[in-house]
RNA sequence: UACCCCGUGGUGUAAUCGGUAGCACAGCAGUUUUUGGUACUGUUGGUUCCUGGUUCAAGUCCAGGCGGGGUAACCA
C-alpha cells in the first residue's frame, strides 16, 4: 500500500482522540459497534466496524460489540448471530460482548432517579397527541396536560408501568426538558413505552422498554465508552446524550459523528434492501449481488480489501458517495496478489491443431500465481483440440487487433504457439471451429529462435474440460444514485443482466475447488468458488470482479 | 422558511501555532510483460463555493451571502 493514509490515517476524530490523550482526559481508549439486531449488516456497517475498532487498536485501546436489542418487536437471535458472523469475517474481535438488554436493572433504577429529581414524568397522552403537541421545526411544541404531575404519583405510576398495570401505549415515561427546545429531540422525549413482548435475552421479565436515547448513551457510560463513534443523523442526539449523563450525574463519553458510507449503485436503506428480497428481484440477503456483508462475501470480496477501502475512504463530515472503482480497487488489489491464476474458457470456440498427433495428451506446467512464485505450479492437460474464447480470434480484425486471426500466429499461455491456417463455419456463417498448425520447438511457449508473438491466449483442452456453473454478475442498478430515482422507485432502475447464469469449460484442476476458494481465470476475471451453492467436484463460480481491459476501453472508446 | 452540520481537481480525502495545495482512485501517454492483467514512469485537471475583512502571509481566522445535507417514530 503506497497510500500514506491507510497507515497513518489523520481525521478529525484521530485528531480528537490524540487530544483526549495529551490532556489526560482519557487514560486509554476505548469504543464500540452498537448494531441493532433487526437486519442483516452491509458496506457501511464495514466502515463503521473498521473505524471504532482500528481506533481502538491503533491507539492501544478497546472496542465492544454490544447489541442494541431494546426493541423485542424488531430484532431476532438470527441477526446477533449473523452479526457476530460476519465482525469476525471482516477480521475483527471484541473485547467483551454486551446486550443494551443487560442493563435493563440499571436503566431502570436512573429512570426512578430522574423521577426523583423531578426530570422526568409519567404521560398518558397516547402516541398521536404526544406527537401532535411536539409541535415542528418552526413551532415550539406545547406542554402536556400531565407534565406537572407530583414526584410522588409519578414514581407510583412508573412503578405501575413496570409491574404491568398498564395495556400496551397507554402511558409513557418522558424527560422534562423543554417542549419548546429548538432541538425536537429535547421537547421531552420518550424514555420508555410499554410493551407487553417476549424479549429474546430478557425474556418476559419487562413490558416497559427503553427509547435508544435512553439506552444508548448510559450503556456507553456502564461500559465506560471513552470515544462514541457514530453517523450524522445522531448529531442532533448528542445534547441529549449529553443531559441524560449530566443529569443522572455518570461518567459521559464524547460521541462524535462521521459521514456515513455511500457507494455508487449501491443502496444501504434496511427498507430498500428489504424490497429487493420480498420482490424477488435478487436472490435473498446473501445474493452477490447485495451490499450485505453476507452477499459481498458470495460475491467474493474478500475481507481484507472492504477493510482496506474502508480505512482509505477515511472519515469526515461531509456526505458524499464513492465510485465503485474505488472499492473496486481494493478488490482487485489483494485477490491480484492472492489469487491464483487457472484457465476457464466462457464462450467456447473450438481450436483444433491439425499437426498434432491424434489422441496425444501432454502436460504443461502453469504458474499459479506470477505475483508470488510461492505459490508453485500445477500441470494442465494439452490435446489435439481446444476450447478457446471465441472473442480471441476474429476472421477481420481492425489493425489494432493483435490475437488469433488467419495467418497469424500467438501464444496459448504455458502451451505452444500456434498459427491459424483455416476455420469452419456453419450453413448460417457461424465459426465453428478453427484449425491451426503448432510449433513443437515452442513448448511452454517460447521460441527457439527468438521470434515473438503478439498475444497470449487462455485454452483448455476439449477433451479434459471440466463443464461448471458460472454465475456472471454486474451493478444491480443502470444508475449510479439509484437512491435518487424518480419518485423514489429505484426498482425500475434495476439492471435486467445484472445476473446472467451460464456454463463454462474450466482447466480440469477445479474440479477439486472448494467453497470459499476464490481465484482469478486468466485474463477475464477474479471468480469465487460459491461455499453455498457448490457440491463436491461440482463448484459454482461467481464473477467478484473482472480484470481491466484496455482492448474492450479501447474498443468501446471507438464507437 | 426553525435549529444543527458541512462546502478543497471527475470521485474521495490531506495540509503542525495561519506560511503558499499533497495523496489515492479514475482519465491520458509511455516502458516492461508468456494475462491487452500486474508493475513502473510521465501527465491532464483545482480562481481551495462567493464577496468583503484581519495579516507580511488565509484552504486555514472573522463577517455576510450562496449551495448541499440532516432533523418533527411510543425505530435505532
Amino acid at each position: 500500500m503506497t497510500d500514506a493514509a491507510d497507515s497513518a490515517p489523520s481525521d478529525f476524530i484521530r485528531d480528537r482522540i490524540r487530544q483526549d490523550l495529551a490532556s489526560g482526559k482519557v487514560q486509554q481508549v476505548v469504543t464500540r459497534f452498537p448494531p441493532e439486531p433487526n437486519g442483516y449488516l452491509h458496506i457501511g456497517h464495514a466502515k463503521a466496524i473498521t473505524t471504532s475498532f482500528s481506533i481502538a487498536q491503533e491507539f492501544g485501546g478497546r472496542c465492544n460489540l454490544r447489541m442494541d436489542d431494546t426493541n423485542p418487536g424488531a430484532e431476532d437471535q438470527e441477526y446477533v448471530d449473523a452479526i457476530m458472523d460476519d465482525v469476525r469475517w471482516l477480521g475483527f474481535t471484541w473485547d467483551a460482548l454486551y446486550h443494551a438488554a443487560d442493563y435493563f436493572d440499571q436503566l431502570y433504577a436512573w429512570a426512578e432517579q430522574l423521577v426523583e429529581k423531578g426530570l422526568a414524568y409519567v404521560d398518558d397522552q397516547d402516541a398521536e397527541q404526544i406527537a401532535a403537541n411536539r409541535g415542528t421545526v418552526t413551532s415550539p411544541g406545547t406542554n402536556s396536560p400531565f407534565r406537572d404531575r407530583s414526584v410522588t404519583e409519578n414514581l407510583e405510576l412508573l412503578r405501575a408501568m413496570k409491574a404491568g398495570k398498564f395495556g400496551d401505549g397507554e402511558k409513557v415515561l418522558r424527560a422534562k426538558i423543554d417542549m419548546a427546545h429548538n432541538n425536537l429531540n429535547m421537547r421531552d422525549p420518550v424514555m420508555y413505552r410499554i410493551r407487553h413482548m417476549h424479549h429474546a435475552r430478557t425474556g418476559d421479565a419487562w413490558c416497559i422498554y427503553p427509547m435508544y436515547d435512553w439506552a444508548h448513551g448510559q450503556s456507553d457510560s456502564i461500559e465506560g465508552i471513552t470515544h462514541s463513534l457514530c453517523t450524522l443523523e445522531f448529531e442532533h442526539h448528542r445534547p441529549l446524550y449529553d443531559w441524560f449523563c449530566d443529569s443522572l450525574g455518570i461518567y459521559k463519553p464524547q460521541q462524535i459523528e462521521f459521514a456515513r458510507l455511500n457507494v455508487e449503485y449501491m443502496l444501504t436503506s434496511k427498507r430498500k434492501l428489504l424490497l429487493l428480497v420480498e420482490g424477488g428481484h435478487v436472490d435473498g440477503w446473501d445474493d452477490p449481488r447485495m451490499p450485505t456483508l453476507r452477499g459481498l462475501r458470495r460475491r467474493g470480496y474478500p475481507p481484507q480489501a472492504l477493510v482496506a477501502f474502508a480505512r482509505h475512504v477515511g472519515l469526515a463530515k461531509v456526505n458524499g458517495t464513492h465510485e465503485m472503482a474505488l472499492l473496486e480497487h481494493f478488490v482487485r488489489d489483494h485477490l491480484n496478489k492472492h489469487a491464483q491464476r487457472r484457465m476457464a474458457v466462457l464462450d467456447p470456440v473450438k481450436l483444433i491443431i491439425d499437426n498434432w498427433p491424434e489422441g496425444q495428451v501432454e502436460l504443461m506446467q502453469a504458474q499459479n500465481n506470477p505475483e508470488d512464485p510461492g505459490a508453485g505450479t500445477r500441470e494442465v492437460p494439452f490435446g489435439k483440440e481446444l476450447w478457446i474464447e471465441r472473442g480471441d480470434f476474429m476472421e477481420h480484425p481492425p489493425k489494432d487487433f493483435f490475437r488469433l486471426t488467419l495467418g497469424r500466429e500467438v501464444r496459448l499461455r504455458s502451451g505452444y504457439f500456434v498459427k491459424a491456417e483455416a476455420i469452419e463455419k456453419d450453413a448460417k456463417g457461424h465459426i465453428t471451429a478453427i484449425h491451426c498448425t503448432y510449433d513443437p520447438t515452442t513448448k511452454g511457449g517460447n521460441a527457439p529462435d527468438g521470434r515473438k508473438v503478439k498475444a497470449t491466449i487462455h485454452w483448455v483442452s476439449a477433451q479434459h474440460a471440466l463443464d461448471a456453473e458460472v454465475r456472471l454478475y454486474e451493478h444491480l442498478f443502470t444508475d449510479p444514485d439509484p437512491a435518487s430515482a424518480d419518485g423514489g422507485d429505484f426498482l425500475k432502475l434495476l439492471n435486467p443482466v445484472s445476473k446472467q447464469v451460464g456454463r463454462g469449460k474450466l482447466e480440469p484442476s477445479l474440479k477439486e475447488a472448494k467453497g470459499g476458494e476464490f481465484f482469478q481465470f486468466e485474463r477475464l476475471a477474479y471468480f469465487y468458488c460459491d461455499h453455498i451453492d457448490s457440491k463436491p467436484f461440482l463448484p459454482v463460480f461467481h464473477r467478484t470482479v473482472t480484470l481491466k481491459d484496455a482492448w474492450k476501453k479501447a474498443q468501446a472508446k471507438a464507437k
